[in-house]
RNA sequence: GGGCUCGUAGUGAAGUGGUUAUCACGCCUCCCUGUCACGGAGGAGAUCGCCGGUUCAAAUCCGGUCGAGCCCGCCA
């Protein structure tokens, strides 16, 4: 008999049918009995009376894999107004021990808890509540390259295996490849610009990884990076539009496709700016204003302080009506050899999505003049020779265009999309300081 | 790397010097024909993270160690 699914049973109403699926709760009332299986499109209650079939599930746990085979009646004391009743019980995979967890319950988030949550991850990916945070980034990487593809954006795959680190910036990671030293890319940063020289536009959704000995809430060693770049700019502005436009896109989707999962999550209500445009503050702007609001002097820090990301965004929630805000024009020593400088001024021309308190993107223009590339290495103290920036450099001396881009964090993304409160419990393997496994 | 906090049945908690370490969920046995956090009766399950010290007596106080969490730094 083929496979009815729960969603569907209230089309069978009268049929036979058979769904498949984990055992999910046994509410055993003595001659009435209910049994709750789920499968991939939710719950079906099934009523068996003691007896033979009940007995076949006499010994067996939460989790058991079986198979119901019964009669779909209308009942409105059913949950979803339909149940199986008359059914014939198939052990598909029996279960004996019992489970270290109880995955049919909620499961705590709670920050003292989530080792719990990890070390039993295999078995709380079952409950239900639990599946929502990865339907929802599921989803949120569709609609991103749902954007992307719109906008004429190729995805690329590039290595994340590399010969030695280059770009600077965060520890990287270093093995043995063969006798000699790999290390695993921190960003496809050099790929993904090599890569405007062919495509124009390009996008890549991947694992990076950073040695970084981080102990936050917003870190990890493995994360997933949406990488895109974009060829043939004119302005700095017109990055930062095209990635304010994409994310207020894919936030607006997912709130619309998920709102009622969003809601039994608790997240936040979204708040975009009627305009669809995201505000933008300079780096010193921010300072000052932080500063002057809270008696504490930033107008030193070269970067953002964690507590001025939240204060910018709260500021950003409540006067201005977003979730979104952009911190532009980072001072000029914060740079890097590939940003675009803009010297009268003293800042790169780089900005950071702010979202709900937490940097969720990196948006920067690079430098395209091959000379002046090589002019801004050398002032970083870079040999121009090395091995490592040749075929980077390549890209450049045959002809790239002005372009921009980002960094954009989806692990980051996917937490404050639902209100978490540590971007571990957006994954659903976190790799951090202490921890390789599950 | 620095600071602070926390480790008690499978899970979550109570217990701040004194008999046999308490409770809830889960598990096992029995009763129960409309449960949906089902209800009721009974039961099993913990060398109180580990090592050492103080004390007549330590889950409790002290030192060390291992593990975890949060903040800061680094970083994105």
């Amino acid at each position: 008999m083929t496979r009815t699914l729960a969603r569907d049973l209230s089309k069978n109403i009268d049929q036979t049918v058979t769904i498949r699926g984990w055992l999910h709760k046994k509410r055993l009332l003595g001659g009435l009995n209910f049994i709750t299986l789920r499968d991939r499109s939710g719950l079906v209650q099934t009523l068996i009376d003691a007896g033979d079939e009940l007995e076949k599930l006499r010994g067996l746990q939460i989790g058991t894999v079986l198979a119901l085979t019964g009669k779909v009646v209308a009942d409105e004391r059913a949950p979803g107004g339909s149940e199986l009743h008359e059914v014939t019980v198939v052990v598909e995979s029996a279960v004996t021990d019992e489970p270290p967890i109880e995955v049919d319950k909620p499961i705590s988030h709670k920050s003292e808890h989530l080792d719990t949550l990890f070390e039993n991850r295999v078995l709380n990916i079952r409950n239900i509540n639990e599946q929502k945070i990865f339907k929802i980034r599921a989803s949120l990487t569709r609609y991103i390259r749902d954007f992307l593809g719109q906008n004429e954006f190729i995805e690329i795959d590039t290595p994340k295996l590399l010969a030695e680190p280059t770009e600077g910036g965060a520890e990287v990671f270093k093995l043995d490849y063969f006798g000699k030293t790999a290390t695993l890319a921190q960003s496809p940063q050099f790929y993904k610009q090599i890569m405007v020289g062919a495509f124009e536009r390009v996008y890549e959704i991947g694992h990076s990884y950073r040695a970084e000995p981080s102990a936050t809430t917003r870190h990890l060693t493995e994360l997933t990076m949406l990488d895109i770049e974009m060829g043939f700019v004119d302005s700095h502005d017109e990055v930062l539009d095209m990635v304010g436009d994409m994310t207020a896109y894919t936030l607006k989707r997912v709130y619309e496709e998920h709102a009622d999962d969003l809601r039994t999550l608790n997240a936040p209500e979204l708040k975009l700016s009627e305009d669809g445009k995201v505000p933008r503050f300079t780096i010193a702007e921010i300072h000052d204003m932080y500063t002057k609001a809270t008696k504490t002097d930033t107008t030193q820090e070269k970067d953002l302080i964690p507590d001025e990301e939240r204060w910018i965004s709260d500021y950003a929630r409540k006067q201005l009506g977003t979730d979104l805000v952009y911190a532009v024009r980072f001072p000029i020593e914060a740079g890097k050899f590939y940003h675009k400088l803009d010297h009268a001024d003293g800042t790169v021309l780089w900005g950071d999505l702010l979202f709900r308190g937490l940097e969720i993107s990196t948006v920067p223009l690079r430098e395209n003049n091959y000379e002046k590339m090589i002019e801004q290495m050398k002032n970083a103290g870079l040999d121009v020779e090395h091995e490592g920036f040749k075929y980077y450099l390549q890209a450049f001396k045959y002809g790239l265009p002005m372009h921009g881009g980002c960094g954009f964090g989806v692990d980051r993304l996917v937490q404050k999309t639902i209100g978490l409160a540590n971007v571990k419990e957006a994954t659903l393997f976190p790799r951090d300081i202490n921890r390789l496994t599950p």
